[in-house]
RNA sequence: GCGGGGGUGCCCGAGCUAGGUCAAAGGGGUCGGGCUCAGGCCCCGAUGGCGUAGGCCUGCGUGGGUUCAAAUCCCACCCCCCGCACCA
C-alpha cells in the first residue's frame, strides 16, 4: 500500500511492527474489543469526532484517536463494559472540489498526494469521483486506526451517507421542525457568478475565508429625484459631510433599482442583481459626468457638491462615497488635495469655505478633526498612499470605542458612536433614506476557477435557530451538567452558547442527506452530525441485520430513541422483528447517555456546542451526555503542520516509521490535552529507545530470574523475607500506581504516560543499583504493574511482554493494578529520603572541598533537639497560621532547652524546612522513629550508596572523635559531618 | 473589537486553581568522564553566579503591593497565540 516504500527506522522500529501486526490479528480474531451490553457491569461509552475522509489521517487526527483510545483502554482495564465506535463522515462539499481538482489534473494536489502523503500514484485514479474519494481515504483511515491500536468495536462502523443514516438524520430534522428550531430566511453568502454555487473557504484560491459586510447606502438626492447611495459602514457620519466621491475614471450607470433610480458604478449594479434587487440599467455615465452635481443630505437637508476622488474603488459596494474629511483620512486627504487646486474649485464651482471639515464626535484627548491629527503624524500628503488603510483603521476603531456624537447631531447628540451607530442606520432605513447592501470585507476573493466572487442573496435558506431562548436554555443547562476537559474550555462553551445564532443548515451541493420536507436541500455537515453517536448504540443491529433504509421510518426511530409507540405495532408495519426493535432499544438505553466526547479544539465553537443544543433537544434530561474532552493540536518540529509547508505526517508513514507504540507514547507524553504537542524525531527516536529499554529490562529479569515462573500473588508471601531495597521499590509503586490513576481519571495523559515511562524506570533503575540481588517477586510485581500502567499508552509491546512474564490472556483486558496498602512503608519511603539527602550533602562538600572521601563521620543530634520536632509536627498538624512563631512560644517554656537560646530558633528553622514539604501522612511516621538507630541499621546500604566502607556514626553528645568540632551543627534528621 | 489561552532556566515544558518540598520536576541539547577498535546506543557527572564543609547571592514578562515567607495571592502595564460561523 501506500507505505510500502517507507521503512522503519531502526531494528527495534521494524520489531514493533511485526508484534503489532501479530496482536491487532489476534484481537481482531477474539473481538476483544467489541462491547455488548452486560447487565451488571458499569458500561462507559466513549467516542470521538468521526473523520472527514478528504486525505489520510495525519498524527493530529492521531491525537485525539490516542488521547481516547488510551481513555478507553484504562476505563476497559478498571472493569467498565467500553464501548468506543467509529464512523465516517462522508458530508460536506470540500471533496467535490478535491475530487474535482484531481480529476482535472491539479499538479499541486497530485503532487502533495504523491508525494506528502505518500499515495501510490496508480490509486490516484481511485480520487477522480467525489463518492471514489471518499470511500479510498476511509479505508486508508481505517487501516491507518487499526494499525494505531485503536480499541473499536467496528461491527458499528457506518458513514454519513449510508441511507440507514440519513432516515435517522430526517427524523432528528423532523424533531426539530416540530419543535420550531427550524425556521426559513434569506441568508448572504459568499458567490462564484461563473460556478453558480456558494464559495467556503475551501473553494476559494489560497483558502481564504470570505468575509461578508453589510453597508449602508445613505440615499443622497439628485435635482431629478435620481438617489446617490452613498455606501458607508459608518452611517453615523452622515452628519459631517462636506461633499461627495465619485471615480472619475470609472464607468457608472444610471438605473433603475427596485423601482427607483440610482446612479451607481456600473460594477455595483450588477453585483446587485445577485441580492434580490431588480436593476434595469437605463443608461451609462462616465464618473467625469458626474462631478460637479449638487445632492442633498438626507439627513441634515444641506446641498453638498461631487468631487472627484481617485481613491475611490468602484468595485466596493456601491462606487459612490459621502466625504466626512473630520473623521475620514482618505476623505481628509483628498479634500486638503482639492482644496489647494483652484482650478479644480472653480470648474465645479465650489468654494474652498464650502468644504471645510464638520466635526461631529468627539475623542477624548483628541483635537476636533481626528483624520487630521492622524494624517500629520503619520505625514501622509497623497490619497494614493497605501498608509491611509492603516490609519483609517486606527481611527475607525478608535472613535467607535472612545468617540461620542457631538451638539450638531440633533437627537443623536451625545450618544457614544457605537449606540448612534445603529441608531442612525435604523432611523434612515425607516425612512426609507437608506438601503442595506452586501460586500466582500476582504476583497478581491477568488474562486479556484479565478472569477471574483460576490455577495448573494440566497432565500429559502434553512435554517436551526440556535437563537432560540427556549433552546438556549436547554443547552445551558446540559453544559452546566457536563463535565468538561481541560475546565478552561468551559468559558469557550458558555461565550458559544450565548453567541450562536441561526445556522444555515443546508445548502444545494455536496454528499449528504436531503432535508425531508425540501428536496434539492441538502443537510450540511455540521448539521447532521450532532447526536449520530446514538446511532452507534443501534447500528450494531442495522448492520447485522441488514435491515433497509425505507424500513426505518421516524416511528422505528421514536421507538428506539424516545420509547414512543407500540413496538407490535411498528413492527407490523415495518417489518423489523419486534424482538429486533426491542433489542435496539435496550442497546440504546443500556449505552446511553453518551460518558465522554472526544475532539480537537477548533471543533469547541461549532460541532461540539451543535452536539450540546441538539442532544439537548432531542433527548431527555437523564440522557444528555456526561463530559467533553478537548484536546490541542500537533506540532511537527515545533511548526504547525501545513500544506505549504509539506510538513504534514501522516499516520500510516509515523506508524511504519517508529511503530504504533512510539508514536501513542510520543503523543501522550509530549503536551498535557490542553495545550498542542509537538511530535518530532527526536522525541520518537528517544521514546523508541526506552521501549527498546523495557523491552531489554524484562527480557534480562526472564533470563536471570525467571519472573515467567513467579506469581504476582507470591508478593505477600515473601515480605518477610524482603531486603530494605525491596520494601522501597513496592511501596514508591504504590505511590505510582495512584498518581497514574489519578492522572487518568482527569485527563492528564501527560503526566500519567511520563509517571509511567520514565519515572517508573528510575525506580527501577535505583532498585538494581542499591538492592545487592534483585529479587524475583519484588521484580515480578513490579514489571507486572509497570506493564498495566503502560498498556493503555503502548499497547502492543506490553501485550507482547505479558504473554513473556508468564501471564495469561490479553494485558488489553487485564485488570488494572490496585493500590496496595500492605505493600506500602512510609518508614523505608522516609529513611530512603532520609539517606538519600545525606549523601547529596556529602557529595556537596566533596565537591566544594574536593577532599578525596577516606573516613566519614556522621553525628547524630543530641537528644533534647529531638524534643522540638514532636512540637514542631504538633503544630503543623493542627496547622497553624505562623508555625515557627508557635513552636517557639511553646518551646521556649522548657528551661532545658530555652537555654541554648537563639540556637533554637535556627533549629526551628531548619526542621521546619525539613519537615514540612513532607506530605502529612509521613508525620507520624517520623515521630516514632529513633534517627540513630535507623542510621545504624542501614549503615551498610549507606556505605554501599557512597562507595566507601568507612563510615562511622556517632552521637552529637559524647562523640569520641570531632577533630573539626563539627558535631554540634548536627539537627535531627540532617546529622553533622565530617570527611577526611 | 469581543471571547479564550499564555509569557518559567540554552530549548521544550511542569509547577502556578490548596503560597513554604523551588535554583525550580521531566525531556532534549551541550560539556566532561566511563564502555567500545571506532561510531551509535548505554552508564556516571556537570550545566545561573560565588564559595577549600552541606552555604550564600541573583532568579520564574515589567512595575508595585499583601505576607514571617510569592514563580505561586492582589493591582497596573507590556508582549505572544487561538476562535469569531454557515466551513470541515
Amino acid at each position: 500500500m501506500a507505505t510500502a516504500e517507507i521503512a522503519p527506522v531502526n531494528d527495534f522500529a521494524k520489531y514493533l511492527n511485526e508484534i503489532s501486526e501479530k496482536w491487532l490479528r489476534k484481537w481482531y480474531e477474539d473481538r476483544v474489543f467489541e462491547a455488548d451490553p452486560k447487565s451488571g457491569k458499569p458500561k462507559f461509552f466513549l467516542t470521538a469526532a468521526f473523520p472527514y475522509p478528504n486525505s489520510p489521517l495525519h498524527i493530529g487526527h492521531a491525537r485525539t484517536y490516542t488521547v481516547t483510545d488510551i481513555y478507553a483502554r484504562f476505563k476497559r482495564m478498571q472493569g467498565f463494559n467500553v464501548l468506543f465506535p467509529m464512523g465516517f463522515h462522508y458530508t460536506g462539499t470540500p471533496i467535490l472540489t478535491m475530487a474535482e481538482a484531481v480529476a482535472k489534473g491539479d499538479k499541486e494536489l497530485i503532487d502533495l498526494f504523491i508525494n506528502v502523503y505518500h499515495i501510490p500514484k496508480e490509486d490516484i485514479e481511485k480520487l477522480k469521483t467525489p463518492l471514489g474519494m471518499a470511500k479510498y481515504f476511509h479505508e486508508d483511515a481505517k487501516k491507518a486506526m487499526k494499525q494505531l491500536g485503536l480499541s473499536i468495536d467496528w461491527r458499528r462502523e457506518f458513514t454519513s451517507i449510508t441511507p440507514q443514516f440519513s432516515q435517522f438524520i430526517r427524523w432528528q430534522f423532523q424533531k426539530l421542525r416540530e419543535k420550531g428550531y427550524v425556521t426559513q430566511g434569506t441568508h448572504p453568502v459568499g458567490w462564484c457568478p461563473v460556478h453558480q454555487n456558494p464559495v467556503g473557504q475551501h473553494d476559494t484560491k489560497g483558502d481564504v475565508e470570505p468575509e461578508i459586510g453589510e453597508f449602508t447606502l445613505i440615499l443622497f438626492e439628485g435635482e431629478n429625484g435620481e438617489k446617490y447611495p452613498c455606501a458607508t459602514l459608518r452611517p453615523e457620519t452622515v452628519f459631517g459631510v462636506t461633499n461627495l466621491w465619485v471615480n472619475p475614471e470609472s464607468e457608472y450607470v444610471l438605473a433603475e433599482v427596485d423601482g427607483s433610480k440610482w446612479v451607481i458604478s456600473s460594477k455595483a449594479a450588477w453585483k446587485l442583481t445577485f441580492q434580490n434587487r431588480k436593476v434595469k440599467t437605463i443608461r451609462k455615465i462616465s464618473g467625469k459626468e458626474l462631478l460637479g452635481r449638487r445632492v442633498k443630505n438626507p439627513m441634515t437637508g444641506a446641498k453638498v457638491p461631487i468631487l472627484p476622488g481617485k481613491f475611490v474603488d468602484p468595485n466596493n459596494a456601491s462606487g459612490v462615497v459621502m466625504s466626512v474629511p473630520a473623521h475620514a483620512p482618505y476623505d481628509y486627504v483628498a479634500l486638503e488635495e482639492i482644496r489647494k487646486d483652484k482650478e479644480v474649485l472653480e470648474k465645479y464651482n465650489v468654494s474652498p469655505n464650502e468644504l471645510q471639515p464638520i466635526s461631529i464626535i468627539s475623542v477624548e484627548g483628541h483635537s476636533e478633526y481626528p483624520a487630521r491629527d492622524i494624517v500629520e503624524k503619520m505625514g501622509i500628503k497623497s490619497q494614493l498612499d497605501e498608509r491611509l488603510e492603516e490609519a483609517t483603521k486606527q481611527l475607525y476603531s478608535l472613535e467607535y470605542h472612545k468617540g461620542v456624537m457631538k451638539e450638531n447631531t440633533g437627537k443623536y447628540s451625545k450618544l457614544p458612536v457605537r449606540e448612534a451607530r445603529d441608531k442612525v442606520k435604523e432611523d434612515l432605513l425607516s425612512q426609507g433614506k437608506a438601503d442595506i447592501m452586501y460586500e466582500i470585507l476582504n476583497k478581491p476573493v477568488y474562486c479556484r476557477c479565478g472569477t471574483e466572487i460576490v455577495v448573494k442573496i440566497l432565500e429559502n435558506q434553512w435554517f436551526l435557530d440556535y437563537s432560540n431562548p427556549e433552546w438556549k436554555e436547554l443547552a445551558r443547562k446540559a453544559l452546566k451538567s457536563m463535565r468538561i476537559f481541560p475546565e478552561e474550555f468551559r468559558k469557550d462553551f458558555e461565550y458559544t452558547i450565548e453567541w450562536v445564532k441561526e445556522r444555515a443548515c443546508a445548502r444545494q451541493r455536496g454528499l449528504g442527506t436531503e432535508l425531508p420536507w425540501s428536496p434539492g436541500w441538502i443537510i450540511e455537515s455540521l448539521s447532521d452530525s450532532t447526536i449520530y453517536m446514538a446511532y452507534y448504540t443501534i447500528s450494531k443491529h442495522i448492520n447485522e441485520y441488514r435491515i433497509e433504509p425505507n424500513k426505518l421510518t421516524h416511528e422505528v426511530f421514536d421507538y428506539v430513541f424516545l420509547g414512543v409507540g407500540d413496538v407490535n405495532k411498528i413492527s407490523e408495519k415495518t417489518g423489523i422483528p419486534a424482538k429486533i426493535l426491542k433489542a435496539m432499544r435496550e442497546e440504546f438505553l443500556y449505552w446511553y447517555p453518551l460518558d465522554s466526547r472526544h475532539s480537537g479544539k477548533d471543533l469547541v465553537p461549532n460541532h461540539l456546542t451543535f452536539f450540546i443544543y441538539n442532544h439537548a433537544a432531542i433527548f431527555p434530561e437523564k440522557l444528555w451526555p456526561r463530559q467533553i474532552v478537548v484536546n490541542g493540536f500537533v506540532l511537527y518540529e515545533g511548526k504547525k503542520m501545513s500544506k505549504s509547508l509539506r510538513n504534514i505526517v501522516p499516520l500510516r508513514i509515523a506508524n511504519k516509521l517508529y511503530g504504533s507504540d512510539t508514536v501513542r507514547l510520543s503523543l501522550a507524553v509530549s503536551a498535557e490535552i490542553n495545550q498542542d504537542a509537538d511530535f518530532s524525531v527526536s522525541l520518537a527516536s528517544s521514546v523508541l529507545e526506552r521501549l527498546r529499554r523495557l523491552k531489554n529490562y524484562i527480557d534480562s529479569f526472564v533470563d536471570e530470574y525467571k519472573i515467567n515462573n513467579v506469581s504476582i500473588e507470591d508478593i505477600h508471601k515473601v515480605m518477610d523475607k524482603l531486603s530494605y531495597a525491596d520494601k522501597w521499590l513496592l511501596s514508591i509503586t504504590q505511590k505510582r500506581i495512584k498518581s497514574v490513576t489519578e492522572a487518568l481519571e482527569n485527563l492528564r495523559i501527560r503526566e500519567a504516560s511520563g509517571t509511567a515511562l520514565y519515572l517508573m524506570e528510575q525506580d527501577l533503575k535505583w532498585y538494581i543499583e542499591v538492592s545487592e540481588i534483585p529479587n524475583p517477586y519484588v521484580l515480578k510485581y513490579f514489571v507486572s504493574v509497570w506493564l498495566r500502567l503502560l498498556a493503555p499508552f503502548a499497547p502492543f509491546i506490553t501485550e507482547e511482554l505479558w504473554r513473556k512474564i508468564g501471564e495469561k490472556g490479553y494485558i488489553s483486558l487485564a485488570k488494572w493494578p490496585n493500590y496496595d496498602y500492605r505493600l506500602r512503608d512510609l518508614k523505608v519511603e522516609l529513611v530512603e529520603h532520609y539517606l538519600r539527602r545525606i549523601v547529596d550533602d556529602i557529595k556537596e562538600i566533596v565537591k566544594v572541598t574536593s577532599i578525596k572521601p577516606q573516613k566519614i563521620y556522621l553525628y547524630v543530634a543530641a537528644p533534647w533537639k529531638y524534643e522540638l520536632v514532636g512540637v514542631i509536627i504538633d503544630k503543623l498538624k493542627a496547622k497553624v497560621k505562623n508555625p515557627q512563631r508557635e513552636v517557639l512560644k511553646e518551646v521556649m517554656k522548657n528551661k532545658e532547652i530555652a537555654k541554648h537560646g537563639r540556637k533554637v530558633v535556627e533549629l526551628v528553622k531548619s526542621l521546619i524546612d525539613f519537615i514540612m514539604p513532607l506530605s502529612e501522612e509521613y508525620y507520624d511516621t517520623l515521630a516514632s522513629l529513633d534517627e540513630e538507630e535507623v542510621l545504624k541499621e542501614n549503615l551498610q546500604y549507606l556505605k554501599r550508596m557512597l562507595g566507601l566502607e568507612k563510615v562511622f556514626v556517632m552521637n552529637e553528645e559524647g562523640a569520641n572523635y570531632d577533630p573539626k568540632g563539627k558535631a554540634k551543627y548536627a539537627i535531627p534528621w540532617k546529622p553533622a559531618i565530617y570527611i577526611e
